[in-house]
DNA sequence: GCCGTTTTCGGCCCGACTGTTTTCAGTCG
């Protein structure tokens, strides 16, 4: 992934948020914005790109363009620096508080010269904010409230944390008289990696019943609002859900706006002007006469705006309203593609179940193969041994003689060391149905080392997948740092799929990454990396993960039939060393 | 600042809720 585009995300965002601050054109802040965005979603390298290529990638055009140009040649860019020089960072950050946006920050510095939250709180107790005009004691204590929540959580959950609240609370909210839909929309149904609300929508012709019994559910610590139309609480977890009740009527136009992403809305209500109509949350409209076109399904919505209807994880500005418009949406891959999973522990190593409750789990889930990968002995700590191994070995063999349908791989999770090299000799290895590949140590080696690394790992004719490849932990543990572009290259080229872990903290590769892989023909293996029963659903996160990367099923090797599976495994573009 | 099957100028998504307004601005999504 190269990394001068996050770079250059981060600086086009601070100026649209400087501008904003700054009071000039709302206009111009949100061009801004929208080249941020576009840039960090572009596919190619912007150190590569000439002023013009530069001014082809769309939302950024010659001005924008030409800022790129200068940053990454003077590694800054000259009106950016003078904006920074007029306005404070610490006022910058006075908009990560919630119910404080620009205007007021603005407002705070100028007429108390306020520049940062420690000041702003001081001030507040100080009651110095008493004459500003706008802020009245109400004011106040939401903005003392908004700090506290900004130091205590940060914000954002794992996406099984907000799923399984959301679930909870749609089964709560169905069974209240009158509630004819309700369902989760928002980043949860585009199955983003980690969700900073959740949003609950719910059809019925009166809203106060649903809106009574969602304030008083007893995880309800705080009604932040609460309107005939909208409410929104805090949890105990600190996690803010709002709930949206719209007419029966307007169902379809409704989860279409509340599902987003907010730049994917943009999109759409775009399109919807340009045919003449206006695109709500209560349907689609005619401009001049103000009828209702249609608002009852999502598929009427896309399909009068022109548009197929388009999965919710692809819905982010990424491409996906051009390739609707192209007819060319990709078929993406679904959990009941999957066939097996490729990657799962048992309690020989550090799984919680042992190995014949595990597959009788993955039996039940209805697959046609299975591989079993208990850790391998350099991860020390697991006590691996070639006994062990050999043994379970046995085990599994017997046990695939029992099982009809479901075809048992015996396989491991190798430990890619320091230099590339992998546990146990050749020899060892080639007893193996299927090898998976990770890195679980040396996190912090140089970039080339770490590029080095992988790509021996991609070449080593017994590794078939390597493992949740960046490392990360979300919210704990960064990523790796390494020529992604490199890797997926060696990839493709030495026929290594590439996980798609579906552990919530690790959604590891992630979706831009699939992204950009896919653009090098690389095939990708969803797995669970299940260490008990109940991990192995956890495996609809990477599906949504790999429905984000725009994968279909061809793409992945898990839900290939077994002997085009097997064919893969045998890694025919690499020959033994 | 960007963009064009109405446009090279004049638009730029739309609505809910809160707090401080006495008719609306700011914030949020």
């Amino acid at each position: 992934m190269p990394r001068v585009n996050e770079e250059v995300e981060a600086l086009l965002r601070e100026y649209a948020d400087l501008l904003a601050i700054t009071g000039g054109d709302a206009f111009k802040a949100r061009a801004y914005e929208k080249a941020a965005r576009a840039v960090a979603g572009h596919h190619q390298d912007l150190a590569t790109l000439d002023l013009k290529q530069l001014q082809a990638i769309p939302g950024v055009g010659r001005s924008i363009a030409g800022k790129i140009a200068e940053y990454l040649e003077h590694g800054q860019v000259a009106v950016i620096e003078q904006a920074r020089a007029r306005i404070p960072a610490g006022v910058r950050a006075l908009t990560e508080i919630p119910t404080l946006g620009p205007k007021k920050a603005m407002l705070l510095y100028e007429e108390l010269g306020i520049s940062s939250i420690e000041q702003l709180v001081d001030a507040i107790g100080q009651e110095r904010l008493n004459d500003l005009k706008g802020f009245g004691p109400k004011t106040a204590e939401n903005i003392l409230h908004g700090v506290d929540l900004l130091r205590s959580s940060g914000g954002r959950v794992l996406i099984d944390v907000a799923m399984e609240l959301a679930e909870e609370i749609v089964a709560r909210l169905s069974t209240v008289d009158g509630c004819e839909r309700c369902t989760h929309a928002g980043s949860l149904r585009r199955f983003r990696e980690t969700i900073g609300d959740v949003d609950i929508l719910a059809a019925a012709t009166d809203s106060a019943p649903l809106m009574a019994a969602f304030r008083e559910l007893d995880l309800v610590t705080e009604v932040i609002a609460s309107g005939e139309k909208k409410t929104s609480i805090r949890t105990t977890r600190g996690l803010q859900v709002d709930l949206r009740v719209v007419p029966p009527d307007s169902w379809g136009a409704a989860l279409q706006y509340f599902t987003g992403s907010q730049a994917h809305n943009i999109r759409t209500r775009e399109i919807a002007v340009h045919a003449k109509l206006k695109l709500s949350e209560y349907g689609l409209f005619d401009v001049e006469t103000g009828d209702l076109v249609v608002s009852r399904t999502e598929e009427d919505v896309y399909e009068r705006l022109g548009l197929p209807w388009i999965p919710p994880p692809l819905r982010e500005d990424r491409g996906e309203i051009e390739a609707a418009l192209r007819g060319e949406l990709p078929d993406l891959v679904g959990e009941k593609d999957l066939r097996g999973d490729l990657h799962t522990h048992t309690d020989l190593t550090d799984g919680i179940a042992s190995l014949e409750e595990m597959l009788e789990a993955a039996a039940a889930r209805g697959y046609r193969y299975y591989a079993i990968t208990d850790h391998a002995p350099n991860l020390v700590m697991q006590r691996m041994t070639d006994e062990k191994m050999l043994a379970q070995r046995e085990r599994v063999r017997e046990l695939d003689r029992a099982y009809r349908g479901m075809r048992l791989l015996h396989g491991t999770e190798l430990n890619i060391d320091p230099d590339g090299d992998v546990d146990w000799p050749a020899e060892f290895l080639a007893g193996f149905n299927l090898c998976v590949a990770s890195v679980h140590s040396a996190f912090t080696q140089s970039r080339a080392d770490t590029t080095r690394r992988l790509v021996r790992a991609c070449e080593n004719p017994h590794v078939n997948i390597l493992g949740h490849l960046t490392g990360r932990q979300i919210g704990h543990r960064a990523p790796i740092d390494a020529d992604f572009d490199e890797v997926f290259r060696a990839c493709a080229r030495t026929g290594t799929a590439l996980e798609v872990n579906s552990f919530p903290d690790r959604l590891d590769v992630r979706d831009e990454h699939i992204l950009h892989a896919k653009r090098y023909g690389v095939k990708f293996a969803i797995d669970s990396d299940a260490h008990s029963i109940r991990d192995l659903a956890q495996i609809r996160y990477g599906v949504g993960t790999a429905q984000r990367g725009w994968l279909t099923a061809d793409d992945v090797i898990n839900t290939w039939p077994l002997t085009r599976l097997q064919k893969f495994l045998r890694k025919p573009n690499v020959r033994d060393a």
